[in-house]
RNA sequence: GGAAAGGUGGCCGAGUUGGUUUAAGGCGCACGCCUGGAAAGCGUGUGUGGGGCUCCCUCCACCGCGGGUUCAAAUCCCGCCCUUUCCGCCA
């Protein structure tokens, strides 16, 4: 949630970040005679270029009724503690008089009808709080000024890239036959018992899951500096407002029938909203969490798209990592975290790349989001494995976590909250498969996995 | 699932015959004095959110959450949540 005072008081960065986020439609009446005055562009990208040019003028269909609410709802405000105090002063009067016994039941006049019109203004107030703050959490976050400016993943951006993509002299098999001819992943039993989208690993197929989920934990807090903790896999909607998965998105999530419980769809949400409602020590931070969990999400409305292997499931590992940063400096805690996601494929040995997503491909919460994409040869590209972002003081709003320091007169602030994969297991088992088969359909296993493999070199069919 | 006890500021803890307590006191912490330095001692300050104003200051709300009674609720009544302990069930 975006602070209604830097709303008020910063109008044009306000707008300008909205426009970025591609909240100016393009069709409007006034937005199309914007877009006239810039010559009518017809790439996407450069439309909205256009739109931030004029953003002062832009028509954005969200913004006008947060800005009359908020002069609303500051105008009751005072309305209403005139009020409260004058019924204080006469309760004083009441509460001396009463002491010094002397009479003071004229002063009783008037003070139900007060009481009454209080509540009646509290009710209204609280009406309007929570239609704004409804309308502020439908808000996305303001991208970073570093982001690259555009409409979709198009836009994005290369950072930089590590490692050369292997060259095969024979023809490559995917994950999905390496896995079932290995006879270490299965999906056909794992739709007989759960269905599409879910899957059973098998052997060293399971095996080498857990060496993934070890290697990775292992790696973080001994080398990275990250505190494990291990949270619940279900949350209730607080947590997931905290977060900002609600209540936008409840259509990602699966929800336990008759219980404000929900799956989690990636540990962010349990380990972010660990210090919810808390004020830390400014001297702790950063504080650095890393936590294994099973993800869940329902991938609604991603019918159709790869719907083959591993790589979209509706449950799956991944090992997160989560900081919360002073804000003078979470931009230097975002890169160092990206080197730690990265450095766990550097170590496995898997090409990859980094992308600096656009504004308008960033998540709702973000202000800047990278992503890593590591090497598959079966699909001769990069695909995502990890999603690191600073979200600012974004959650760290809606989940109410603050820092303060120790000096008396210390001032108490949100912190910045990041985090990322570091990595999502069962894309980084298909990777190692995929990057790893030899000729013989025969997995070799990275050097730094094969202490937590029982010192074995290769997945040999079982 | 059943029973009991409890929930007050960073922590402890007073306040329960409703009314200058519209949150005492202590600890901790910060700053200052004292000291060769430190401890002790003394003094000052120290909850959160919001409105006005932004130099100071001032007002309002908050005693687990929500509702009720009353001129007036931390205090009385009702409902809920959470914690602890015991019983039951259970990996």
């Amino acid at each position: 949630m975006l602070d209604i005072k830097w709303i008020r008081t910063n109008p044009q960065a306000f707008r300008a970040a909205m426009v970025k986020r591609g909240l100016a439609s393009t069709e409007h009446p006034t937005n199309r005679q914007i877009l006239a005055k810039e010559g009518n562009p017809d790439n996407q990208d450069d439309k909205l270029k256009a739109l931030l040019k004029h953003s002062d003028e832009v028509y954005i269909e969200k913004i006008q009724p947060i800005e009359a609410l908020d002069i609303k709802r500051r105008d009751l405000i005072s309305k209403t503690e005139a009020l409260q105090a004058e019924r204080n002063t006469i309760n004083k009067e009441i509460a001396r008089k009463k002491a010094a016994k002397e009479p003071c039941e004229v002063l009783f006049a008037g003070m139900k009808e007060m009481g009454a019109k209080t509540k009646e203004f509290e009710k209204a107030l609280e009406a309007i709080d929570q239609e704004l703050t409804e309308l502020l959490m439908g808000i996305p976050n303001a991208p970073s000024e570093t982001v690259p400016v555009g409409s979709d993943e198009k836009a994005n951006v290369e950072a930089h890239k590590w490692g050369t993509p292997r060259e095969f002299s024979f023809k490559v098999l995917d994950h999905v036959d390496l896995g079932a001819n290995l006879g270490i992943l299965d999906f056909d039993r794992a739709a007989k018992i759960a269905g599409a989208r879910f899957s059973v690993l098998t052997g060293t197929g399971a095996k080498l899951e857990r060496a993934l989920i070890n290697f990775m934990l292992d790696t973080h807090t001994n080398l990275h500096g990250y505190k494990e903790v291990l949270p619940p896999v279900m949350v209730n909607s607080d947590a997931l407002k905290g977060t900002g998965q609600l209540p936008k998105f409840e259509e990602d999530l699966f929800k336990l029938q008759g219980y404000d419980y929900y799956l989690i769809p990636t540990a962010e949400v349990p380990v972010t909203n660990l210090y919810a409602r808390e004020i830390l020590k400014e001297a702790d931070l950063p504080i650095k969490h890393c936590a294994y969990t099973p993800c869940f999400r329902s991938e609604a409305g991603s019918y159709g798209r790869d719907t083959r292997g591993l790589i979209r499931q509706h449950q799956f590992d991944k090992v997160e990592l989560v900081k919360f940063a002073h804000p003078d400096n979470s931009y230097e805690e975002l890169e160092k975290l990206l080197n730690d996601a990265e450095h766990i494929l550097q170590l496995l040995g898997l090409p990859y790349r980094v992308v600096t997503l656009s504004s308008g491909d960033m998540g709702f919460s973000s202000a800047k989001t990278y992503d890593i994409e590591v090497w598959l040869p079966s699909q001769n590209c990069y695909r995502e494995i990890s999603s690191c972002s600073n979200f600012e003081d974004y959650q760290a709003r809606r989940a109410q976590i603050r820092y303060k320091g120790i000096d008396a007169k210390a001032k108490t602030s949100l912190v910045h909250t990041l985090n990322g994969s570091g990595l999502a297991i069962g894309r980084t088992w298909l990777a190692v498969i995929e990057n790893y088969q030899d000729e013989g359909g025969r997995i070799f296993i990275p050097e730094i996995l094969r202490p937590y493999m029982g010192g074995l070199s290769h997945i040999e069919k079982c």
